[in-house]
DNA sequence: GTCCAGGTTTTTA
DNA sequence: TAAAAACATGGA
């Protein structure tokens, strides 16, 4: 639905605040109580949601292919009402981190902010992680308006040295980001066509960038190419894994095709009550 | 000054 | 093969 500049979208069970805090996107910021403001698909962004009516608003006069568009980052087909009712039915553990923090989605990201994005995150906080990103879109992106700057492109990038990134502070992760760039630029790494490939080939791929682990790697396929069964195993969830499942190697034999979700339910509430995991332990 | 942060690579045993 | 150490930066 549309007006003006708004996109409306209805019946869309997500809560802005648990999916953008989530640790899975790091460009929204919050500006009011329901709403936030970020930047996608190289256009400035504010949003805002009041009982399941999603509000988006552009800087331009928005058309009807722009609703398709955040239909689809928002990936609201998906009906994560019957999901999530059928992972909490596996684990009370999940019920619980449901009830803490509801209504959080997996974002359709796009592949190269995605995989830039996790590149910076390694061994880095939360914080930090977003202040390099919006210097790296500050001093290499295009800009939009005064304060927003798009995500520069893996072709913009790749044409820099390792010494220039140094304007964004990212340390050792550098030559990592350009050796990222400089594959998916030449094609050596082409994103679009990891959209076919079957995860495990399109993993392997992704790892052949200089920096890209198992962690990222994953990252990126789940946030970024929507691979839901995919489970990052950042230390959080190894944690996690320890104390509440320490008999299961990897978390698909509980909660199957849709494990990355229960992943990131279950991520957002061991970051947010980290001694939980101390109660737990025998 | 020390430790740690949504890891990965390199070095060492 | 497995376990340490190194890697930049900034906040606690």
């Amino acid at each position: 639905m549309l007006f003006a500049n708004t996109i409306l979208l209805e019946n869309v069970q997500i809560n802005l605040e648990n999916t953008f805090e989530s640790g899975q996107c790091f460009r929204w910021n919050k500006i009011s109580e329901h709403e936030y403001e970020g930047v996608c698909f190289g256009e400035a962004v504010k949003i805002n949601c009041i009982n399941g009516l999603v509000r988006i608003k552009l800087n331009r006069e928005a058309i009807q292919a722009d609703e398709k568009i955040f239909r689809n980052y928002l990936d609201v087909s998906t009906n994560y009402e019957k999901i999530l009712e059928s992972l909490s039915a596996k684990s009370k553990f999940l019920k619980k981190a449901l009830n803490f923090a509801p209504g959080i989605r997996i974002l359709r990201q796009e592949p190269w902010e995605t995989l830039c994005s996790f590149i910076i995150s390694q061994n880095n906080n939360i914080k930090r992680i977003k202040d390099i990103i919006e210097r790296l879109c500050y001093f290499f992106g295009k800009r939009i308006s005064d304060y927003h700057f798009a995500f520069p492109s893996p072709e913009d990038l790749s044409k820099l040295t390792t010494e220039n990134l140094e304007l964004i502070r990212s340390g050792f992760r550098a030559k990592y980001i350009m050796d990222a760039a400089r594959k998916v630029a030449s094609g050596e790494v082409c994103l679009n066509s990891l959209k076919d490939m079957h995860t495990a080939d399109a993993k392997l791929k992704l790892m052949k960038i200089d920096g890209v682990g198992s962690k990222v790697a994953d990252c990126t396929l789940l946030y970024g190419y929507n691979r839901l069964d995919v489970v990052p195993k950042d230390v959080w969830m190894i944690r996690a894994m320890n104390s509440l499942f320490p008999n299961i190697k990897d978390l698909t034999e509980i909660f199957g095709e849709y494990s990355g979700i229960a992943q990131i339910y279950i991520f957002n509430y061991i970051r947010r009550n980290p001694w939980d995991l101390d109660v737990m332990k025998i």
